[in-house]
DNA sequence: ACAAGATATATCGACTCCGAGGTAGAAGAC
DNA sequence: GTCTTCTACCTCGGAGTCGATATATCTTGT
């Protein structure tokens, strides 16, 4: 997804994609070539991206890489749709909102955030004693427990504020354009 | 590492054992069978820990699970001295805080904290353009990756505020347990 | 002229993990 | 009685990823 998501942007060649996602996933850490390649190469078999050779401009020839229709309407559908762990995975999740904005109709992308937002809305009960009741904070005695629900409670909170806060904003917007559109 | 994380506190058995790992991991998404028993298995090879089965109490019988001295070392050595990825994978990071406690010593604790908060002070940047230079927050133009990056600042602002506050308690600690052991 | 090093693409084997499926025991439904 | 459901454990095949390795090209230093 987030090849197709850099290549929407402008054309690129495989190095530079490289280091592109490398600076976006988890955090720079390098995707593999032995991950790359083979990717890009399946993403061509499904048309998804034509391939031209360029002289490189300080080295070896360069593949520059292009989205299609058909890799842009893919990419459209895994943020329209995405799977559960895009969502519920910190770092596939910032991955996707890296790329929402090609999903250009703001209802649908209010919908994307609205699904994040729902999910961050349940309680994170991570820890619990022999019987397997749940153990509040207050109650951990290890001091990195008890940080670790902190910093989750308050990233949380970061967050759902600012989803909240779009999603009001892109409804408002689809609002208006629906309007428009029935010419009131 | 979780396994033997949680054998620590108590002995427990395989599916008691993936309930605990799923609320934790991710946030909620279960351990595949697939994954655990296999697992548990090389654990019990390499002596890390003892199986003893027990009749179940609801079902069919159980494999209590018990933390040997080797799987204890074995956990204690993953703690000191982390693979990269346990720092720099959020996800991964948050296993690791959970089960910090049982790495006793506060000044290895210390030295833990301070590699996360090292590599949390590396500025991110998170998105370039076609000549590969870096763009700042505000010149982005997808509200999207905006957020991300506020976002991204926010939450590693929290964090870092709690390590900082934690590395010093933790240092505090080591010095009074030196200085009686001096006796000082 | 030639070696060294950065750029750039590609492949292969090993490893990890998951999901689907299977076994089996006990409790509760009808 | 037997059927279903929940608990509990286990295995296999496939998908995905990585690290090592190979190759080609261009630049730079000597």
């Amino acid at each position: 997804m987030a090849i197709l998501g850099f290549l929407r942007d402008f054309p690129l060649h495989g190095y530079d994609l490289k280091n592109r996602v490398a600076s976006l996933a988890g955090h720079v850490r390098p995707i593999a070539d032995g991950t790359l390649y083979p990717t890009i190469k399946k993403l061509e078999d499904a048309q998804c991206l034509t391939r031209r050779t360029a002289p490189g401009s300080v080295a070896a020839p360069r593949h520059m890489l292009e989205i299609t229709q058909i890799g842009t309407d893919q990419l459209r559908r895994w943020l329209r749709d995405p799977e559960p762990g895009f969502v519920t995975d910190d770092n596939k999740w910032y991955v996707l909102l890296a790329f929402l904005h090609h999903l250009e109709n703001p209802r649908e992308q209010a919908l994307v955030l609205a699904r994040r937002r729902e999910f961050l809305d349940q309680p994170a009960q991570l820890f619990f004693d022999e019987q397997g009741a749940p153990i509040p904070a207050e109650r951990l005695e290890s001091p990195f427990r008890k940080g670790l629900m902190q910093i989750h409670r308050s990233t949380n909170l970061t967050e759902i504020d600012w989803l909240d806060r779009q999603i009001v904003d892109l409804n408002r917007r689809a609002g208006f354009s629906v309007r428009q559109h029935d010419g009131v």
